[in-house]
RNA sequence: GGCCCGUUGGUGAAGCGGUUAACACAUAUGCCUUUCACGCAUACAUUCAUGGGUUCAAAUCCCGUACGGGUCACCA
């Protein structure tokens, strides 16, 4: 038996006088609700499977928060079997964006997430549920409108604004709970003879839940992040179906999700106040509730105010601000795992080796207040996820950026393959590789001195010696009499050390330290000097590899170089 | 203002009645070292917003206060 099927018994009598001005309220409805329940079966999948949404508005953006949610929207899902779709809310016209739809996509795809079924752009979807697009539900929510219409359930609303604020203006004046409902609720009075007039004059109207909620009755939800929530029962008679036609977000999200089998509502924070609005809905229309998981905002500290992170402010907001700055996408999930549950990272530490997808999430162990978004430690660990690449991934990851990206980098990449990668090699294919780079836009920085090209108008960083002429005298020892092509690291380095001593410069650390006052300096400040004359630049990857890949030639001419300076 | 929720170091946090209050990032110092980076070592909350209570025992349970956040639309 239907759980509804005994209200309409009661409303049986009332239902032939209002039938038909329910039909001029919401005219063209083809079919009753029965219908959709029928069109809409049971999911086939397994027991425990969670089946979830991302349900945005096609305005195109995609905010840091968004895809932190739909991270554990769709590991929830992997996980059970489950499926994640995707349902575009656009019962606001204000809001669309051209091509928002297509753009939510391919952001949210650009971190390797996929939908199972949805939308898949302007025009096509794929899936059983569907329309998956509300606005192309419109009769769907307006049947269960009109079933509530013809329940007495629901009435219609032709108040102005004006009628609506004076209202809330007394309210606000006599401290009286803001809101329509109860007695404040004067449209609920509207008699038959009424609304046919309204009607014949074309006055604009809405559609409210006739709401017999009680606020005085406690409804108590247990969410599966924030756990026991308690809240007053809603009375506020909602809006459902707007002056447009099209429902409020609070109606379509009911239905939708009943229709569509959702099992669990992850969503934001923000939505946890209207849980009262939901349930009551969902109450009304004799629906299961599903079971609800309030993700905690991404926040920001400003001075000594914490907000969410704002699409406004804050351009580490906008998904694109990470394609843009070329951090991993792999870092950016690592982090956001990393905050969405706390035993993450341990797990992460010991499974370095393991794709992330193998780690088992759990709502119950997802934070309840909002997690500061740290981007030092987003960056930390994208330095370390790009340290393990090899040196080959490395480069192809950063010309791929760098072709939308980076022009300049771009070029350098395409023009010297070989040796980028053998540069990029250095000291990284250990175990304890250098972590030089947290994004790909930092590798110009890193790079570029390796290349003829740039080398041209260099200004040096000299260290301790400044001296023109000593450091002429140390480049050219060294090149002249001691370095020489295929030297072992071993020999090279002896060599640099008896070139050093040769020239007044301790080879040995520890005697250096002893005795300072007998050197010029120490082996640091020698090999510096050249390091810095065949680079400019005083902290470099390690200098004998450098040098087999610049080559003689390419040495000899930077040596020149600078002498002429 | 009403209604909800939260408060553990600079940051993310573990802990859920008995712990030296994990771990990670950041910071500082030292070691290693041809620079840098890496790595290693040490330091960093005598105390868990605050006041009271329950208890042999509280960061952990209860109540009040303060502070912070969310929300109160024909927006989602």
């Amino acid at each position: 038996m239907h759980p509804w099927a005994y209200d309409l018994f009661i409303l049986e009598r009332k239902e032939k006088m209002k039938k038909e001005l329910v039909e001029k309220l919401l005219p063209g409805l083809t079919h009753d609700v029965s219908y959709y329940e029928n069109l809409y079966p049971e999911r086939n999948l397994a027991e425990g499977a969670i089946v979830t949404r991302y349900a945005p508005s096609p305005t195109g953006f995609v905010h840091i928060g968004n895809i932190f949610q739909l991270y554990i929207s769709k590991k929830m899902a992997e996980q059970t079997g489950g499926i994640v779709f995707l349902r575009i809310e656009d019962t606001d016209q204000e809001r669309m964006v051209e091509n928002g739809i297509t753009r939510i996509i391919h952001d949210v795809n650009g971190f390797g997430i996929t939908f199972d079924e949805g939308a898949i752009n302007e025009e096509e979807e794929k899936g059983e549920y569907g329309p998956y697009i509300q606005s192309h539900r419109k009769e769907i929510y307006q049947t269960y409108a009109k079933d509530l219409l013809l329940k007495g359930l629901a009435y219609p609303d032709f108040s102005t604004k004006e009628e609506l604020d004076e209202i809330r203006k007394e309210q606000e004046q006599t401290k009286k709970r803001i809101g329509y409902y109860g007695n404040w609720a004067k449209s609920r009075n509207y008699s038959e003879e009424e609304i046919e007039k309204k009607l014949k004059d074309n006055v604009p109207f809405i559609i409210r839940l006739r709401n017999n909620g009680d606020y005085d009755q406690k409804i108590v939800v247990e969410d599966a992040i924030k756990g026991k929530l308690e809240f007053p029962e809603d009375d506020i008679d909602q809006v459902l179906i707007k002056s447009d036609g099209l429902p409020t977000y609070h109606f379509a999200h009911v239905i939708d999700d009943h229709l569509m089998h959702t099992t669990h509502v992850i969503r934001g924070d923000e939505w946890v106040s209207s849980l009262p609005v939901h349930l009551g809905l969902t109450k009304v229309l004799g629906f299961t509730p599903p079971i609800y998981c309030h993700i905690p905002p991404l926040t920001k500290k400003e001075g000594d105010t914490i907000r969410k992170l704002s699409k406004r402010k804050d351009p580490e907001a906008a998904v694109s601000y990470y394609h843009e700055m070329g951090i991993p996408k792999e870092a950016v999930m690592i982090y956001l795992a990393t905050v969405a549950n706390s035993n993450f990272e341990e797990w992460y530490l010991e499974h370095e080796e393991e794709s992330i997808d193998n780690f088992t999430m759990s709502f119950s162990k997802i934070g309840t207040s909002g997690a500061l978004f740290d981007m030092e430690k987003l960056l930390n660990i994208s330095r370390n996820y790009l340290s393990k690449l090899t040196a080959k991934e490395m480069y192809e990851r950063t010309l791929s950026w760098a072709k939308t990206y980076h022009e300049e980098l771009k070029e350098l990449l395409e023009n010297h393959q070989e040796e980028a990668i053998k540069f990029l090699d250095i000291e990284r294919n250990t175990e304890k590789p250098r972590k030089d780079y947290a994004m790909y836009r930092d590798v110009l920085e890193g790079i570029w001195y390796m290349f003829d090209e740039k080398f041209t108008d260099v200004s040096y960083e000299w260290q301790k010696i400044t001296d023109k002429e000593e450091i002429q005298t140390i480049v050219n020892s060294y090149m002249n009499e001691y370095y020489k092509v295929g030297d072992s690291e071993e020999v090279w380095f002896q060599k640099m050390k008896e070139c050093a001593e040769k020239l007044g410069y301790a080879a040995n650390m520890k005697e250096y330290k002893q005795n300072p006052e007998n050197y010029k300096g120490n082996i640091a400040d020698f090999s510096t000097v050249i390091r810095v004359a065949l680079t400019s630049k005083s902290k470099t990857p390690n200098l004998y590899d450098i040098m087999n890949i610049l080559g003689e030639k390419k040495m000899k001419w930077r040596i020149e170089k600078l002498s002429k300076k």
